[in-house]
This record gives C-alpha cells, structure tokens and sequence, in this order.
DNA sequence: TTCCCGATTTACT
DNA sequence: GTAAATCGGGAAA
C-alpha cells in the first residue's frame, strides 16, 4: 500500500473527501513507535459557510491559520482543555475545510497504544472517539500543520467501502451551530464496533 | 488583560 | 443519566 498524495485532499468538495477517506490507514511514528489502524469515522467541515467550524465567517487567527492552507496536511488542536483532536485539513489554500477523524480500527502497535491508554486489554473505546484516538497514536500539538507524507504522520491508501456500508447522520458536540448541527457530515463505517457513538 | 466556553472523556450516582 | 476536569482561543474592554 501507498500513501494517499496531497491532491486527493485537495479535491473542492470536502463531504467527499471524508467520505473516502472511511477505510484509509491512518499511521503514527513517534519516538520510532509505529502505530496505526483503519478509519471507521469522520466528520466534515465546510469552511467559511459552516458555524460549527473554527473558521467560520473567515475566521484566521493563529490556531485556524492551519486550515487557510493547502489541503493534506494535520490541524491538530486542544479541546476542553484537555483532549487533542485530529482533523485532515482539504481543499486548496485559503479555503479552510477539514476532516476531523473521529475513530480508528487499530491495526499496528496494538501494546503501545494500551500503554499510552493506560487500559489493560483490548477494547473498542481505545481508539473509538476523537480523544481517545489521538491519545492512542501519540498525536499532540507538536503535530499540528505536518503534511500527510511526513515520517511521522501519514494516510495510507487503501479498498473504499461501499456507499451501503456507510452511515451519513448528524455531527457531534456542536449543538451550538444552530441550524448547521443538524447537516449530515458525519460518516461512519456501518457495524463496525470502533465507532464513538453508532446511534444519534 | 479578563472572561467565557468548547469538534470530549471518564468517573460517579 | 449527570457532572467534573482543565486550559488555550477568541471576543470584548
């Protein structure tokens, strides 16, 4: 398998991007520890038209400058204080659009993302929500605005899932957006039990 | 500089 | 089912 190349990020529509990018391999190397699994959730946001994403309305400051840029490259960034959340920004530059994944079917390096987890055995909620995820694959802040070829951070490409095997439905944690919450942009593998919330 | 609040998770009752 | 944890960004002053 090859890594996915920028322009498959930087297509306009950035619903279809985190469409395909459902059953890619999303892979992490950090301190030479490889870790990684399939994409079994993602989350759209569309740029200036969206409330519920950080550059609504052109909104450009210091931490949503990353996703001004030309799409395939990470927007990582800190939520309730507490959590890292991962996003694949899309589009061409100075349309800020981004995938944010949600959840990932680990693959590689298992053990290590125990560890990191602090958990004792194997369980769908290691990976399954954004937080989780990324505390899994050791992604911080320290990742934020690297490109998807990088060494340490990259999407492989692999077998798209057909359009019956995916769930299209409401996002999560953006009551504040008013009427754009209610948009379908987030996506799911159907059945698959490394997903943060299957009924919504 | 101050104040308010969030693209969440986890541990409780 | 409900609440606490926790800190940086964004807007207002």
């Amino acid at each position: 398998m090859s890594k996915l190349p920028l322009s498959f990020y930087q297509k306009e529509d950035v619903v279809v991007v985190a469409k395909q990018l459902l059953g890619k391999l999303l892979f992490t190397n950090i301190n030479g520890k490889l870790t990684g699994g399939i994409i079994t959730e993602t989350e759209a946001y569309d740029g200036v038209v969206d409330k519920a994403c950080h550059a609504y309305g052109g909104r450009n400051t210091n931490r949503t400058a990353t996703m001004f840029l030309n799409g395939g490259i990470t927007y990582v960034y800190l939520c309730y204080g507490i959590h890292h959340l991962l996003n694949a920004v899309s589009g061409k530059e100075g349309n800020p659009q981004a995938v944010l994944i949600r959840a990932i079917e680990p693959t590689v390096g298992v053990e290590i993302m125990l560890q990191r987890r602090k958990m004792e055995k194997l369980a769908p909620r290691i990976t399954a929500g954004p937080g989780a995820l990324s505390q899994a694959l050791g992604i911080d802040k320290n990742l934020n605005a690297k490109d998807f070829l990088s060494n340490e951070i990259w999407i492989e490409d692999a077998k798209a899932y057909e359009d019956e095997k995916i769930v299209a439905t409401t996002r999560i944690g953006v009551a504040y957006a008013q009427e754009h919450a209610l948009w379908p942009f987030r996506f799911y593998i159907k059945g698959n039990k490394y997903v943060s919330k299957p009924n919504s």
